[in-house]
DNA sequence: GCGATATGCGATATAGAATAACGTCACCCC
DNA sequence: GGGGTGACGTTATTCTATATCGCATATCGC
């Protein structure tokens, strides 16, 4: 692998998605402060969804006064700015993939997704699925059901641990 | 009201559905011990989905020396049988109300099936919508994944206390 | 009968996740 | 300069879940 000489693009593409997002912040009136912004780095740094623990940890390493409410009330508003989603099943977070990244889909900030969340490698896709989005919808007002908010975390092996067989790929 | 006189009928109910629970785990080479039978009990006694520590807590009444692994592994077996689900995003289970027990749709013990929960009364419905299922199950496969197991849980406000108004019927 | 294995469960300790409650400071508006 | 608001620090507590060890029983092959 070529050494950390400068930026690895990765960084770079972190450090554009949080400009991008401190401007959808402040569009909103919201800010993206310090504190919010590094969390939001931490989970956009890691490879797969995080514990809040997890994050406090290498929060402390350079805020070391950190504690737990610390973490999730920049959780929170990271939640309430669609920057980042909880994953139900992990109890974990994981950084907005989806419409508002992107702009693929015409979802606003509350955009629906649903996680693909391989039991092998732990990588988790997020997708924007308009049926699976519809047939909840509808699945719901057929019982009278008014929704304000859906979870939709599918379990299985993602393709590639599909692919390499059996074992999957190192369960990192 | 009427009194408890004899056996109220949901008692009954609760009775019936759980020698239907042994008789399917017997068929299945399972076997639903006094432990578990109690423990699903409570959870089917239960208005609402029930966290793991109100159940010890009941549990403790009958059996003082219940700790934590003593329910946990109770509501695992539950769980493996498809007598009890876990609302995820409740950290609560719930008993299953679903094919498995009505036998509406012909799916197995390992049944799909969504959850609508009323964030005004607590009320959560399973309902098994098979074009929810399908819906999923299609997006997960063009994302090249297999899945094995689904959560859907829909947060909103149930037929009842849409009807009765803002506020809702007591958030018992 | 007897060791081997498997299951169910008691019991203790620990880990992991989330919130409650209170205080401080900065900022803004009037 | 009083009053409100938002962000954050700090401490304590609650809630949820698992790791281990150990014991009893059941079942099986022999
Ligand atoms: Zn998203
Ligand atoms: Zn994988
Ligand atoms: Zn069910
Ligand atoms: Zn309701």
């Amino acid at each position: 692998m070529s050494g950390a000489s400068v930026a690895a693009p990765r960084e770079q593409a972190v450090e554009a998605a949080l400009d991008r997002a401190a401007s959808a912040c402040a569009a909103r009136g919201a800010q993206l402060t310090a504190l919010r912004r590094q969390v939001l780095r931490l989970v956009l740094d890691a490879p797969h969804p995080v514990g809040a623990y997890a994050l406090l940890d290498q929060l402390r390493a350079e805020r070391p006064g950190a504690a737990p409410p610390t973490v999730y009330r920049a959780l929170d508003f990271l939640q309430e700015q669609g920057l980042v989603h909880r994953v139900e099943r992990l109890n974990a977070f994981v950084g907005c993939t989806g419409p508002e990244a992107h702009h693929h889909c015409g979802h606003g900030h509350d955009h629906p997704h649903q996680f693909l969340i391989c039991a092998s490698c732990g990588a988790t896709a997020e997708i924007c699925d308009d049926r699976v989005a519809a047939a909840v919808r509808d699945a719901a007002r057929a019982a009278g059901f008014v929704p304000t908010r859906t979870t939709v975390e599918v379990e299985g092996r993602c393709a590639a641990c599909v692919a390499a067989g059996q074992g999957g790929p190192s369960p990192a």
